[in-house]
DNA sequence: ACCTGAACACCGTTCAAGT
DNA sequence: ACCTGAACACCGTTCAAGT
């Protein structure tokens, strides 16, 4: 028989574990943005020889994207949930939670860039949104293009608050409700 | 006296113009993304040795930076200029045509991310379209901020078109459209 | 299976030297 | 002033070897 299908693989115990790794890219990168990022840093910070990290993720740009995909999996809204709330409040309580878990790692937009952004917390994020636009009143189409809409303003948004003076979550609150204002108008239902 | 004011400086005739440099990291840009951007790979493409680059910029980060601001000064709205044109058509074809030049060098909004965007091309574009806006009716606060709407869902819509199945053109405009009902609402005149 | 040491082919940048 | 050769401190990744 064959390593019991699911179960421990046999050899010496693993020291660390993919959590541990991220946590070390996630730390350099708030450190010292995207460009800190690097599978050499992680090894140091993780106490191993850098071609160790090779055992947990085939090369660094997995990990990179399951570090991007877990930031995005920090944002979890709860107002959105409440289906007895307007349709606008919700998708901007969506809108403005994931902008400040982006903000918080300002460094993790300049990690997305290239990416297929494709993980299952992306996924995930994506389908909350088309279900809260869908909710509103959009056809099917109408609330994937309004979630993608929505998905590339906060992407665009963090990646001009480089060098601006911060344009604030007021501006950005502002900007957003003029996008629902435009998404309003495809309302049906 | 000191060297002529703004003259010619003495010395041998430098073989490169700060056009060449710019050159080569546009086409290393095209052929293999922002990762194939290196000032070693610039000097090979224009004949000089790595270091030599550093008389025309002083660091790669500069070279970054104007190349970015050349790609966004490729973008020369004509349709724009026209006053005789209803507002959303003018700065739909702004948008449009600064979607089309990013979208021809894709690498290039990797490049962006992380810099201030305050080139001469950049502070143009911004200024254009806040123009436009007023035009349209817009305060000048609004308009600053619808310009900063658009721009930022441009860069964002780039950033997403990676992994996916090219949204298109179409998908684009939708978006685009969206976003000027809501900026619609915010006319006064 | 997991980890290490050593190596390979890169990278940006600096320095001293030549013209 | 411009350019070169050499070096420094990095980088991702691979390979052979140890347990």
């Amino acid at each position: 028989m064959p390593a019991p299908a699911g179960g421990r693989r046999p050899g010496p115990r693993r020291s660390l574990t993919e959590a541990d790794v991220l946590d070390a890219a996630l730390s350099l990168l708030d450190a010292g943005g995207a460009p800190a990022v690097s599978v050499r840093g992680i090894a140091a910070k993780v106490g191993v020889a850098p071609n160790a990290v090779y055992t947990y993720f085939p090369d660094k740009a997995a990990v990179v994207r399951a570090l991007v995909d877990r930031v995005l999996g920090e944002a979890t809204p709860d107002a959105a949930a409440d289906r007895g709330r307007p349709w606008r409040e919700r998708v901007e309580a969506v809108a403005l939670d994931l902008r400040a878990h982006l903000s918080a790692h300002p460094g993790a937009v300049g990690l997305v860039v290239g990416d297929p952004l494709d993980g299952p917390q992306a996924r995930a994020l994506d389908r909350h949104l088309r279900d809260l636009l869908a909710d509103a009143g959009l056809s099917p189409g109408a609330a994937a293009g309004g979630a993608h809409l929505l998905l590339a303003h906060v992407l665009g948004s963090i990646a001009l608050e480089a060098g601006e003076q911060p344009p604030g979550t007021d501006q950005y609150r502002w900007e957003l409700r003029r996008l629902l204002d435009g998404l309003a108008g495809e309302r049906s239902a």
